[in-house]
DNA sequence: GGTGATTACGTACGCTGTACGAGAAGGGTA
DNA sequence: TACCCTTCTCGTACAGCGTACGTAATCACC
């Protein structure tokens, strides 16, 4: 029996793991993290479920490997500058990038083995900060503490159920009907005064708190 | 046929929507997240899968469940008192308590119902710091700042591969060797400056960020 | 005795990841 | 031409998952 276009080293490959990887994130983009099985993602890719085993090792691998293409996305620092510049330019990027591919916040809490992009990204930045005369200490904090503002912000930006890109005021308003009991005045007055207000975007505080936080980072003298 | 304690309203319950939550916490603790199943749960507790069905929905209402419970094992700010204290107190119980349970971090992404628990621990948070001074825009600033930061943090404590209680220097040190290479030299300065020093605990490192922002937030004059 | 509420669970369905092995097509060598 | 080896595809099967649906046991009360 014969196939069109069947098995063996035919015309052209067709199918690769970084068709297969791009395909993965182009899915979790678009129907979320949890509709990724290795069934929809073969036939997303008109092939079956056992082919994607010949590129990829397992369902993990995958997972681990999205989240290494998620940080290729992300400006790294080049060499010269501002390390001001630099740091802002990076997080604004990244956060960004996490919104775009919200699902990416999630796994990284469960992914160990950080990928080649990720390592390279990291190297840059830590490059940066030791260039601008931060110590090994210092860096290590700044880094950190970076770091945990943009994951953070980017995970409380993706558990917002702004899910389409509607204004705040007109998910918010339903929701805010259930606080009629005067049960949460706080939270009502946040949410009325600030969250519904409109033209209101969360992603705008981003750089408020970043800002503060460049602020007072500082290299060299204090410990 | 009979049963021993079979079903209707025998002697007591011994099954309740409490247990069984309290149980699913548990085994999340133990096991991580991945191995809560309900067919575990109900094995774990003496039951069958489907007994669980008449306490709970379904499976999502329970990870809503143990998101809300996380929150009720944080610290929550009482009238009265430094706003300092009281932010600086929240956040690092917050911070502890997402390290004891670190599979809630990667939840909240997910989550998008707030139970009684995380309401009551928001509503008490804003209350704070408006009784402080912070204007409403400020308010919602502040914290969205405070809790990007325990959440980042949180998340990155629960990325890193110390899943005992090890010293940092015993796990850092073999995934180091990979990077005999060369290709890292800032990554590996990190690594044996800081991270493999003796007695060095990332956590340690939470309330240099905290503090750094602490002393930059003010309520009143400036918006 | 009958009835209804409460609690427990057996069975079954469609989904998941993936181990295992069969096979098809082409290139290389004899 | 005949053979094999590598490359690639995929059928089948299995254990596990969440849970819809229906059944049955026990009690309280009439």
């Amino acid at each position: 029996m014969m196939k069109d276009s069947g098995a063996g080293g035919r015309d052209r490959p067709a199918l690769s793991r970084e068709k297969v990887l791009q395909k993965a994130l182009e899915l979790a983009d678009k129907d979320g993290i949890a509709a990724l099985s290795i069934r929809s993602l073969a036939q997303s890719m008109g092939t079956k479920p056992m082919t994607l085993y010949y590129y990829v090792a397992n369902k993990d691998q995958i997972l681990d490997s999205l989240v290494d293409l998620v940080f290729t996305e992300i400006d790294t620092p080049e060499p010269g500058g501002d390390w001001k510049e630099q740091m802002r330019r990076r997080a604004h990027s990244a956060r960004e990038v996490l919104r775009r591919h919200p699902w990416a916040v999630g796994l990284l809490e469960s992914r160990k083995a950080p990928g080649p992009a990720t390592l390279k990204h990291h190297e840059a930045t830590l490059g940066a900060l030791r260039a601008a005369g931060f110590t090994v200490q210092q860096t290590a904090r700044a880094y950190s503490l970076l770091d945990s503002y943009i994951y953070g912000f980017a995970l409380q930006e993706a558990a917002l159920p702004t899910a389409g890109n509607k204004p705040m005021a007109e998910v918010a308003g339903p929701i805010m009907e259930q606080f009629a009991t005067g049960e949460y005045p706080y939270m009502v007055e946040i949410a009325t005064q600030v969250v519904m207000q409109p033209g209101y975007d969360y992603g705008n505080e981003f750089a408020y708190g970043l800002e503060l936080i460049l602020d007072a980072l500082e290299p060299a003298p204090a410990g």
